[in-house]
DNA sequence: CGGTTGCATGAAACCGGTTACAGCGAGATG
DNA sequence: CATCTCGCTGTAACCGGTTTCATGCAACCG
């Protein structure tokens, strides 16, 4: 009989730990070591600690334990749904969380989602972050790049909290950043547009202030001289990462006197953008124009033709920022930035070759 | 000089209250009260506290309070990222997670991803989410339905506290659901496509164990009968949600006796798998078989021919589950059941009429 | 003018853990 | 046998807020 009442009160009592304390006969003490320092306390009496523990169902606090440790095992996430066009989507945003959330509950550690600067109500200061980030003494942050640079990150990533930035480099003692190869994936799409037989090979750009935007740019470029193919000013459109901007750089791209026969362009959403502006055109691809574009996101597969693309190790984005955003609470010296490899996918927008 | 030494402590001051109270010459207590209860401090002595809080930076420790007060202002996520397909998404979960943090961040609550059973290493117990919200004093729950049914949420949802669950029914005295309305879309879905003229209206639906799939396959059968139209048994076809299950279930169709002029699919993905198949059978869409998806994910409007679909108010479940949970949280009566309208968007796979 | 009322405030206990320090008994050592 | 170690445990202070209760004081009333 009794033991079932207990299991049944187990999930609801809200037994303390000098409660644990005075029914297994020790100091609360004693009880706090069982959990937190096993290994110096009388093997006998922590048997018996956890076991009674589990009978009552007792649970620590975990607010009174921040208080006393001043560590939250809780890693703050910032992400800024604001000052966004309606209707942005981070290209994987979901996959990173997955990532992210797996590797640091793996690790203990939660993830707490902060309201945006803008979604707070009175308190729309320029530290809204540090300041969120102290008042639950959170151990960590990770922020994923919103697009535009809000002044608040600066502040977090410079005021010493370990800070960890998806695909925009930080300064701070203690931040660090993780992104893509882009310059590499870049250079991988040039290389097999050459290899397919096409020599006129355009690029549609992201906007040149954002880092991946630039160092696609930059490995086309390199891969371009490496190659021995000209420069041809013509042949390089910025675009905005949008479905509409791909689509107007292509009409662009389509309208000059030199019609490309590849195009590298710098993000999947433009370049199904760029697909249709293609189709528009009466051109075919991969016949007349082909196409390889960035990140790899789920439609890439479904449009047709099927579009080949780079592939960014989603799921390795937060894997990594959580792995460095942990190493760092731990007092390891700050990582270096981290670079992950790319992969090309072959897919109908560049085959079969010319 | 001074001033600018102050605020540059700003960010860094770990005050405390009682630090505060000395300064201002007022015991914790009143400054306690100045923040919490400003109406009870006379005007002056609020006044002081507030500049002088302002001036040293002072930021009340959450954890302290949420020891003494039992709120911790968070509500926990729910979303289970295993048990899943690799690569399983949910179709619209970033709009339903901006539209949940927004609402949340608006009514001063911040969003707690909680550690799925499955990625927290020894505590694997059925009890894993109950014991996480308790622990840390989580106001409430809102669990996005994980497709899979977890044990641990039926606990979770009958435990007492505040709880609010997507897409999927729950049972508890403190727990409610938002859903839209599946089997609305679904008439909306046959309607239009008994305006275009189909008369030989087929279903592909979502597995028959899932609350959207059954309620779509509901209205599927509702708007047959008040329009007069016949049920024929082998026009519903099971499928999965996948676009695998999609074209799978779309050559079923196609092969038996009768050839359906118009499917409605129940979910875009899937329909993309249909679109698939159709093509293959070199058939058209729209000229031979109407299609109409759901969910009017981002796809949908990719594809060629575009898919008219069932739009589901993304950020508004978000939204509503904010609403619901926060005022279970404040004390009120449990919401009932709260159903989002469904609209249609026309778009290229159903159009023009025959 | 004594007593009531109400406002503003302070003292102290409390929330539920952690941890520095002291103490205690048993076995080892000189 | 006195002393020193060592392993284990308890006491009590502390983390930084909130809240109950008591109190001082001024205004108000008859």
């Amino acid at each position: 009989m009794k033991p079932v009442t207990a299991r049944c009160d187990s999930v609801w009592s809200v037994a303390t730990i000098r409660e644990l304390a005075r029914l297994c006969g020790v100091s609360p003490a004693t009880v706090s070591r069982a959990f937190n320092n096993p290994e110096v306390v009388n093997a006998k009496t922590r048997e018996q600690v956890l076991r009674t523990a589990r009978q009552i169902g007792y649970l620590p606090n975990e607010s009174a334990r921040t208080l006393a440790t001043k560590k939250s095992f809780m890693v703050g996430l910032v992400w800024d749904t604001d000052h966004r066009r309606p209707g942005w989507r981070h290209p994987f945003f979901q996959e990173i969380l997955i990532g992210l959330k797996t590797a640091l509950s793996g690790r203990g550690y939660h993830l707490l989602m902060l309201a945006t600067s803008g979604d707070m109500g009175g308190e729309r200061t320029e530290d809204a972050y540090v300041r969120a980030v102290r008042r639950h003494n959170l151990d960590g942050v990770v922020m994923i790049d919103s697009g535009t640079w809000d002044p608040s990150l600066r502040q977090l990533s410079e005021s010493g909290i370990p800070c960890v930035s998806l695909d925009r480099p930080v300064e701070g003692s203690r931040a660090t950043y993780v992104t893509s190869d882009n310059a590499g994936g870049a250079r991988l799409a040039v290389q097999h547009l050459h290899e397919r037989g096409r020599r006129a090979i355009a690029t549609i750009t992201g906007p040149a202030h954002t880092r991946p935007g630039a160092e696609r740019l930059r490995g086309y470029r390199e891969e371009l001289s490496r190659l021995g193919l000209p420069q041809r000013p013509g042949f390089v459109v910025e675009g905005d990462f949008y479905l509409s901007g791909g689509h107007a750089a292509m009409r662009r791209l389509l309208e000059a006197d030199e019609r490309p026969d590849a195009v590298f362009v710098a993000g999947d959403e433009m370049a199904v953008g760029a697909l249709r502006a293609i189709g528009e055109a009466g051109l075919k691809v991969p016949e007349d124009i082909a196409l390889v574009g960035f990140d790899d996101i789920e439609v890439a597969a479904l449009v047709p033709p099927s579009l080949t693309t780079v592939a960014q190790d989603k799921a390795g984005f937060g894997t990594a920022a959580a792995e460095a955003v942990v190493s760092m609470i731990n007092g390891a010296d700050t990582p270096p930035p981290r670079i992950l490899p790319t992969t090309l996918v072959v897919r109908g927008s560049s085959t079969p070759p010319l």
